[in-house]
DNA sequence: AGGGTGACGATCA
DNA sequence: ATGATCGCCACCC
């Protein structure tokens, strides 16, 4: 064994193409009604820190459900005009706002124990 | 190689 | 609640 290299302990290695479809798996998975959040999706795809990503995800792939998707707290972070249309689209699936935000309380999808004991 | 960017997120003033 | 800062990650000059 030559040269053996060694990974970075705590990454994930996997190439961004798996990372990238099982994020848009999470997405996909959203029920009409609810909504997550960039970072709850990225741990849900077992990529914790990774909301930037998922945002470049949500923007490269089409078909996804976009707008069922926003910041920290339910706040929508899109500007301008597309903030506006995320905010309708929501509103058409009966998802209810409290002030500027998604009412999370109501609307978050919780996925399979993001966190918790054992069993995932 | 080096630096800038973004639909982020948590923290602090 | 608002704005600044810092950490994070992949992508694009």
């Amino acid at each position: 064994m030559s040269t053996k290299k060694k990974e970075p302990a705590g990454r994930r290695n996997k190439t961004s193409s798996d990372l990238r479809s099982q994020v848009v798996t999470v997405i996909r998975s959203l029920p009409k009604g609810t909504v997550s959040t960039y970072g709850a999706i990225a741990v849900a795809a077992g990529w914790p820190g990774a909301a930037r990503q998922v945002v470049r995800i949500l923007r490269q792939v089409p078909g996804l459900p976009w707008w069922r998707v926003v910041g920290a707290g339910g706040a929508i972070k899109l500007p301008g005009e597309s903030g506006a249309e995320q905010r309708f689209r929501l509103q058409m699936e009966s998802v209810t706002f409290r002030g500027v935000r998604v009412d999370m309380k109501k609307h978050e999808f919780l996925f399979r124990r993001l966190k918790s004991p054992k069993r995932w």
